[in-house]
Order: C-alpha cells, then sequence, then structure tokens
DNA sequence: TTGTGTATATTCACTGGTTAGTATACATGA
DNA sequence: TCATGTATACTAACCAGTGAATATACACAA
C-alpha cells in the first residue's frame, strides 16, 4: 500500500497516536482537528490527506486501541493463578490498578458511544461495538471450554460488570467498585462452574 | 423569592426543560446555548440571567433528572410482586421496557460524566455522583431491612450490574442485556438472602 | 388614587475566538 | 511525467459570553 513512507515513524501512525492522547484524555468534540494535527507536528492539510473526516479520524483512533486492549485482558487472564474464577476476577483486580493511575479516564470505547450516542450508526460506535463483542465471545469460548451450560449467559453478565465498573469508577473516582464488580463475577462463575471441586475462595467481608 | 412569576410557566423552568429535551438526545458539547434559549423561545441573554455560564445550566439539567429517575426506580420496586430478588429483577425488566423506547439514549448522568471525564470536579458529574449514591443508599437500605449480611457490597454490585446496562444497551442498541443483567442481580441477592426459604424462582434460560 | 424608586426580568446587537473542511501550490521520488 | 505527500492560507459558520438599554411589577409616599 504506502509506498513512500520514508521518515522514521509513518505520518499517518503519528496522527493516530496524537488523536489517541488527545482523544482519550478530553472526548471527541472537545478536541480539535487543529489540536490532533499539531500534536502529530503535521499540518491540518496533511491530516486530511490521510482521513477524510474528523469522523474517520475518530474511528481509526478507537480501531487502534482495539486488538492491544483485547491482548491485555487476555494477558491478565492467562498469567493469574487458581481456578477460572479466580482468573476471571484477576482481570477486574488488574483493572482496578490501572484505574488508579492519574491518567487513567475510563474506557475509550464506552466514553466515544456515550457522547456520540445521538449518532447510532456512526462508524467509531461500530468499532465499539465490535470490540465489545469480541471480549463477550472470548470469555463465551473459554466458559464453554470449561463446560458451564449456558457459557453465552454468563459472559454476558461478566461483560455487564466490567462495563458498570468503568462507568460506576468514571463517576465516582472510587476503583474499589472494580474489585466489588471481581468478586460479584467470582461468585456468578462459581454458581455456574459444572462440579463444584474442593477449591472455594468466595471472598467474604 | 420570585416576586414576579407571571406567565403561566416560569422562564426558568422552561429553560431548563429545553435543556433537558437538547442535552439528553444530542449530548452536552453538541448542543449550544442558543439552541437551549430558541427552544426555550428566550434569547440567550435572559438565559445567561438565570443561568452563569453553560456549565451551571448543565448542572441544573442533571439536578432536574435526579428525583424523578429516583421515583422511578422505587416504584417499579414497590409495585413489583414477589420476593425481594423478584422485586429487584422488575426494575430491570421496566428499564429494558423504556430502553425500546426509539428516544431512549442511556444515562444521562453517565454520559455526561463520560463526555466530561476530563473535569473532575465539574459541577454537574458531582450532581451525578450524588444521584448514584443515592440509589445505592436506598438498596443498601432496602437490603439491610431483609437481614442481608453485607447489604453494601450487594448494593455495589446491583448498581454495577445497573449502570452496566445502560453503557453496554447504548453500545449495541440492545435491551435484551438489562434482562440478563436482572437475572445477575437476581442471582447475587437470592444467594445473599440469611434464611433460603420457600420460593425458589432462579430465571433458568 | 397617583406618582416614583427599585429589584426583577427580558431584549438587541455585538465580540473575540474557534471550528471543520478546502483551494491552491509546492516538493519529492520512481 | 506523474502519483504521493506536505504546507500556506483561507472560508464560512458557529460558539460562549457580554454591554447597554428597556420593560414589568410591586412597595411606599403623597
Amino acid at each position: 500500500m504506502t509506498v513512500m513512507a520514508r521518515p522514521g515513524i509513518p505520518t499517518r501512525e503519528r496522527i493516530i497516536s496524537a488523536a489517541n492522547a488527545l482523544f482519550y484524555n478530553n472526548g471527541i468534540r472537545a478536541v480539535s482537528v487543529d489540536a490532533v494535527a499539531a500534536k502529530a507536528g503535521v499540518t491540518k492539510r496533511t491530516l486530511y490527506y490521510h482521513f477524510k473526516s474528523k469522523d474517520d479520524l475518530v474511528a481509526a483512533y478507537l480501531a487502534g486501541r482495539d486488538q492491544p486492549n483485547l491482548a491485555l485482558f487476555r494477558k491478565w487472564f492467562s498469567e493469574a493463578q487458581g481456578s477460572l474464577p479466580a482468573k476471571v476476577e484477576a482481570i477486574f483486580r488488574h483493572l482496578a490498578r490501572s484505574a488508579r493511575h492519574p491518567k487513567w479516564n475510563g474506557c475509550g470505547f464506552l466514553r466515544t458511544a456515550a457522547e456520540l450516542a445521538n449518532l447510532p450508526g456512526h462508524p467509531a460506535i461500530k468499532i465499539g461495538a465490535a470490540h465489545k463483542k469480541k471480549f463477550e465471545e472470548w470469555l463465551r469460548a473459554t466458559f464453554a471450554e470449561e463446560g458451564i451450560v449456558e457459557p453465552l449467559r454468563l459472559a454476558r453478565q461478566i461483560l455487564l460488570l466490567l462495563d458498570g465498573s468503568f462507568a460506576v469508577v468514571l463517576l465516582h473516582r472510587d476503583p474499589s467498585y472494580m474489585e466489588t464488580a471481581g468478586e460479584a463475577a467470582h461468585a456468578l462463575i462459581e454458581a455456574a462452574l459444572p462440579v463444584r471441586a474442593s477449591r472455594r475462595v468466595r471472598a467474604g467481608r
């Protein structure tokens, strides 16, 4: 595709990186195309050569977050010790940790959907929906492998807790809600496991 | 206070009503002060007589949604038949019903928090946080009356499912997620009830 | 009853700044 | 020469907030 791409980092990548920093921190409509171009070190006209509109740029910003985000969840899950409920709960604990970083500002996909709620067909919203569906499907497949009877239903319940914790923590700025969500997820998964084996964590208090 | 207030509906009320319609449908930054004034049938200068800034108007918009919203949740709960889990689940079913109306656009409090996430101290966000805390406290008191051991933790888990369903349904435009969240809430509450009495709904598939 | 002062409420017209997007031209390598 | 990429300079609209004047209703004095 790109015939040229001589200088160190391609212009398009630099623009997306700048868009990511600005849109995630400040929101979509609060950030001008001029600001993104300035941060990327290009003129606005160059930006419009690579992206046909601001909406297009917003979609590219979210598309760039899709795979890294999913990979992080999978990593947190696979590196955790213990039972299936404990491994899912570990995702929530890692999320609480990152939410304590001062630059944390919620879930970019959900915030964009909230800000553009009056434009249901917006390409950025479609990308966000696809992202969440991928996460849901990964959970469902994981649960199905463990012999859980209604894996899709359970996957959706975990997703609801996850996105709920994004929303609540964004509002209250209290990441402990994510740990509470993780405990709820633990309880729901344990109750759905086929054979109630030995380990019984069920974090009380 | 108001010495005058001659004409039918006070100007301030009309402005808040116009702001409610526009901000809820389109978001905060997508709606200009001029648009709110025009919809209210006053000039922008009159609007700025009643509200010192747009931020002030946004706060008033959310403050106007606080009590009606809470009253609706309490009504759905108290009018529902059956056990405690069933009555909470009824809230989620009613929510799914309203989410199927074409004008539904998520939770105004959460959407505002998402859009203004770069301004953590914003008055509108404080009002949203207080609103959610009131709901949480109402749930906690309700659970405490039923003898549930950790009523605050359970209340927060239900709140996480509720706000999660707002976020997920806004993204996917599929209100059935709210019913799934209601089933999860049902399961969590039933598991926390002190004496496992007779009625055992536990909506399986 | 009538006049007048005063706080409340509203309007018109404006400002300074920002915004998404573009017309045009220039550069550079194959 | 020709496609790709970048820059300067511009437009037309929009936006939050304001200055100055005016209208209305009521309290109180004459």
